[in-house]
DNA sequence: AATGATTGGATAGTGGCACTCTCCACACGG
DNA sequence: CCGTGTGGAGAGTGCCACTATCCAATCATT
């Protein structure tokens, strides 16, 4: 299919298919002749995923082009490459340093951690996005006054856990590990707002229930 | 306080604290002289809410500004003050109206939220942002062909019925009407990253466990 | 008083980013 | 053989969260 074609399938303007073509997200079509180029089934397919980690997982493009990469190099374990969309994913400004919230936060987070035995990578894991994320968040809570510790978190630790079980039992339906791969980076950005949605609609119905009893 | 130590209290410049002055996030302070304004607790503590939801709930500066003043609407019902932030809350790209699985993902939407029984505000439930949210993430997994079916989606409602439960449980242990309001805020937007960043953290756990046995 | 620094306020400018517009040479189709 | 369409490349656009610059008033110090 030519460059139209692909751009009428996927909903995505020419202009900015080129865009992606030149930011190399997407793989160049065969080039028929020096006007002409043809794009497969696979071309859509990777439109559309990157789309998704776009536009609903709110990822930038270069860092989409970092995921993508991660995901294809096959120099790379499995747990990595699988990992890869979770460390990109965004995540919010880096922890104050200087602020005393933050070592305080900080150490929460480890006990939390270390109490669910989260134990892989701890060496690791202080550099991961996702755990100075979780610092930021805890220590903004207790910037504010609003509960932050262990008690309250676990809750929502248990839960995290149950959804990458369930999570990863999906990815392991898959049978070849690059559709493993890409489902990985998929589920893992495509069930964030999911969740987000949820939870938001979850708390809208709650609410009904105890302040505007009908 | 002057507009400096409110700066340096608060770990904001002083340019952005003017800009958000500016901007109708921040009351004014008390104008002392005509060079002169003083500022107290009660702004420190409204700028830190105002960098949360701007930074940690990566809320534009125009929506920050239309949840506060939600927030503060006395006119509204207890009901619709709490839900303002989730309301406002950054939800991603709307969905395509025009393609085929936006319908589908509708109905597997309503099929989901019906089986419920969240059946609260069902006809103004179309209209909240959260419910375009899940819509629009349900057509992006089917578009990749990945699972969305109600049973697969069963587990995130669940478990975010949970946190909802939890976290209405929090907002009540504040007493005035104005806390409660201001804790529902501070809570939606914070657990929102405590929420994804462990989720995040859950799969690299359960990844390595399962790929990276040492 | 004189004076240099500081304050709050207004305005214009900056930088990042995701596109998007404009050209261009080429080539296919009638 | 010519109008339309194609893919490629570079510059431009629009948005947005700041941020830098001015300015007049006023405070702190001499």
């Amino acid at each position: 299919m030519r460059l139209a074609e692909l751009s009428e399938r996927s909903g995505v303007s020419t202009a900015t298919i080129k865009y992606y073509l030149r930011e190399g997200l997407l793989p160049p079509g065969e080039r028929l002749t020096a006007t002409k180029a043809e794009y497969g089934e696979e071309h859509l397919r990777r439109l559309r995923l990157v789309r998704a980690l776009i536009q609903v997982g709110r990822m930038p493009v270069a860092t989409a082009r970092e995921v993508l990469k991660a995901a294809e190099d096959e120099s790379l374990s499995q747990h990595l490459r699988l990992g890869a969309a979770v460390w990109a994913l965004p995540h919010g400004p880096e922890p104050h340093e200087d602020a005393e919230e933050t070592a305080r936060a900080r150490e929460e987070a480890n006990a939390l951690l270390d109490q669910l035995g989260w134990a892989h990578g701890r060496d690791a894991r202080e550099d991961s996005p996702a755990y100075r994320m979780l610092v930021e968040a805890i220590a903004s809570l207790a910037r504010l006054g609003y509960p932050h510790d262990t008690g309250h978190l676990l809750p929502y630790a248990r839960l995290a856990s149950e959804l990458a079980v369930h999570e990863l039992d999906v990815v392991e339906t898959y049978d070849t590990p690059g559709e493993q791969i890409e489902a990985s980076v998929a589920l893992t950005v495509l069930y964030e707002p999911v969740l987000l949605s949820l939870r938001r609609l979850a708390q809208a119905q709650e609410s009904g229930r105890r302040f505007d009893q009908a």
